[in-house]
DNA sequence: ATACTCTCCATAAAATTCCATATTTTATCT
DNA sequence: AGATAAAATATGGAATTTTATGGAGAGTAT
């Protein structure tokens, strides 16, 4: 499996570990680097997650906008925010503080598949979250066109 | 036989398992992997599935439009509430108690053939849609393109 | 030393694999 | 064609493995 997928809630313990879902473990794995990284995403209470190559491409991605503009700037503190976490022999990641208390995490925190990266949230907060989103998803049904690979056809 | 067609009644067991119809199996089994993926609808209070591949295609869609859009947010809402399943030695597949719970099956779950898809329904549920489909395609006649049959079967 | 981080171990829960059997479908023989 | 054998499918239960999670100890830096 290649991609982040599903939501899974773990527990935060009193030193700030959690578990990263083994299915995410395996993708991060599959990585030239299997290290994850974590910032805290500035649309949303939660943190956003991915292996070492999105973080690639996010970099090119703004190096493809104009240098100087407030859009480069603003995606710029992405990577200034960012953290590379290690995940140790258990499977597990430390949330420093201050992700901790941008993303309101007390003792349990969903990791949200998202296809290429992830996102981290208080289960509370996501579960508003996730209800916006469906909802609003029913009703501009029409944007869900999936673009078909090259292989298959719809 | 290529595509998924007809509808089968399986049993549900205590954990969650059921039997993946044999044809179905047959149509995964040409595909390059052989997993599925299932994720409650948004119109329908059924399960959504398919090869593995459709979520290859979603992830990638996604990569398509600009990541932070809400298009891509609805797009994201499939992938989060998605979950990869794989088909055991015996051909089954465990439904997960929330996945049981949003199509309200209890005992027994209708897969439905849809082509390069397919759903999974409470039976009884199951009915009173296909009833109420099958008076909209007679009142709306000419708007509805009937799958070949016969041609193919178990 | 003290606080902090990282590694290692123990255990409970959950997921996965394996085995057994009943039922159905398909093939074979006369 | 009918009967019987063989194969495939569906389904229940048990055994094994993996995962999540709490805590103890070893090493570092302040």
């Amino acid at each position: 499996m290649s991609v982040f997928l599903s939501t899974f809630e773990n527990k935060v313990d009193r030193k700030g570990r959690v578990s990263v879902p083994s299915s995410f473990r395996n993708v991060l794995s599959q990585q030239k680097s299997t290290g994850i990284i974590l910032y805290p995403s500035f649309k949303h209470p939660c943190l956003e997650g991915s292996g070492d190559e999105r973080i690639q491409e996010i970099a090119s991605s703004i190096d493809a906008i104009d240098v100087f503009s407030d859009e480069a700037e603003n995606l710029q503190t992405i990577l200034a925010d960012a953290k590379q976490m290690s995940v140790d022999s258990d499977g597990r990641v430390i949330l420093p503080p201050e992700f901790i208390s941008h993303a309101g995490i007390a003792e349990v925190a969903s990791f949200v598949g998202l296809g290429k990266s992830f996102q981290i949230w208080s289960p509370e907060t996501f579960a508003k979250h996730r209800e916006k989103n469906r909802l609003r998803a029913r009703q501009q049904g029409a944007t869900l066109r999936i673009v078909p690979s090259s292989s298959e056809r719809t």
